[in-house]
DNA sequence: GAGTAAATTTAGGCTAGTCTAAAAATTTGT
DNA sequence: ACAAATTTTTAGACTAGCCTAAATTTACTC
């Protein structure tokens, strides 16, 4: 059974949104934000992924993935991370501008071609971004690192990933001179907005919004 | 003006079989039997490429590319051969494996990819069947070989490419000890069936249909 | 628990790209 | 030059994905 272009985008989105509220029911509404389509094509569409047997759907009450369409959308996410990977560590991209080309490449069919792509970028367990890889079988063998405006102050942080992944956050993130593998320290944080002052590297210090804090992802060294 | 997936295959058919008749107008069963769809649907496709001055189109009088045209066909013949050269060099993938994940990956939109991919290979002047890559300016700078069927007897000639990809013919060659940049030279031709017997490397010899040796390239040394 | 607001689905319509069957134009053969 | 064969176009229909507007269901508020 095949799955189009535009199926692997709808079950790509219902993954990550579900991931986003501790694997609950995604809406239509949801789905119809985050990939900017009306509604009434979302439920055009749950229709088709429901007889597929790729999504469990119930109207009016949202729509989990089935084992299969878990399987089928992990799958396209690993595509799309080997290939932000290769396009990083081998043709030198920057890592604000891989995401819209593995977008399109994430959809390129061939078992052969995803296999000897891991191999060779050295079975990476993470992309550019940090986030984690899943291999062959969809394990994910790395976890999620928790957000900066959500750690303890004092704790010694190591920058591990990003939660946005738009070109203007990540332009923001190098010019302020962090990047993947920076140590922090969180300095001041203003309980009123919820601000953070931070030192990066035990040099410079930098003030953070939450809204910044929220989307660097970071582990306790 | 964008070109879609479907519009980019047809350039690229109406450019090939132009080459293969000097530059001539190409008829909609041409095209028709080349994408194997029928011949209306060629028809409707032919009026959109029109519309949007790719082609010159007469009715009943077949088409030719237009300078845009051929621009657009050029550029995604580039970025299969060099996509294909990709698979060979660096994902180890056999020479008869690469045409159908290339036909993919051909239509993927971004001109910056296309420049670093050039650069990573070392800015290739061929493909891994001989055939010439074109550069960013749609300059071919390799001269296309002549077909073995057509070269003189007692030539020292080396292969330098095929003009069939199907793996049923790559294979075959490859069963048959023939590959890029083997000597050739012509021991026998039979005027009644246009066969060959050809000796490989000055080690073994070989017979070869008419419709083989016509799909083999070569260059006289 | 009735009434309003919000979310979702249904109904009907559009475009791109495909098809079959029928009509029209061109080419071929004598 | 004219009839037959071939090629090409037109007419009408289908699917995938999308849209707007209207109807329906569910959620919220008093
Ligand atoms: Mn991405
Ligand atoms: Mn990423
Ligand atoms: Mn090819
Ligand atoms: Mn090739």
């Amino acid at each position: 059974m095949l799955v189009s272009y535009t199926e692997e985008n709808y079950l790509k989105a219902i993954y990550s949104l579900s991931r986003l509220y501790n694997d609950a029911e995604v809406s239509t509404n949801q789905i119809s934000e985050h990939l900017k389509n009306k509604a009434a094509s979302v439920t055009d569409m749950l229709k088709k992924l429901s007889d597929k047997k790729l999504i469990d759907y119930k109207p009016y009450k949202g729509v989990k993935l089935t084992d299969k369409g878990k399987k089928t959308a992990i799958k396209v996410i690993r595509k799309h991370r080997l290939w932000e990977a290769f396009l990083v560590e081998k043709l030198k991209f920057k890592w604000d501008e891989v995401h819209e080309i593995a977008e399109q490449m994430e959809h390129i069919q061939s078992d052969e071609l995803i296999q000897k792509l891991d191999n060779f970028l050295g079975n990476p367990k993470c992309d550019p971004h940090g986030d984690p890889i899943p291999d062959a079988a969809g394990k994910f063998s790395v976890q999620r690192s928790i957000a900066l405006s959500s750690a303890k102050q004092k704790n010694s942080l190591v920058v591990t990933g990003v939660s946005d992944h738009s070109s203007e956050f990540l332009k923001y993130l190098s010019n302020s001179g962090i990047s993947l593998g920076d140590n922090l320290k969180i300095e001041e944080s203003n309980g009123y907005d919820r601000s953070l002052k931070i030192k990066v590297n035990n040099k410079h210090s930098l003030f953070l919004s939450h809204k910044a804090a929220s989307n660097i992802l970071v582990e306790i060294k």
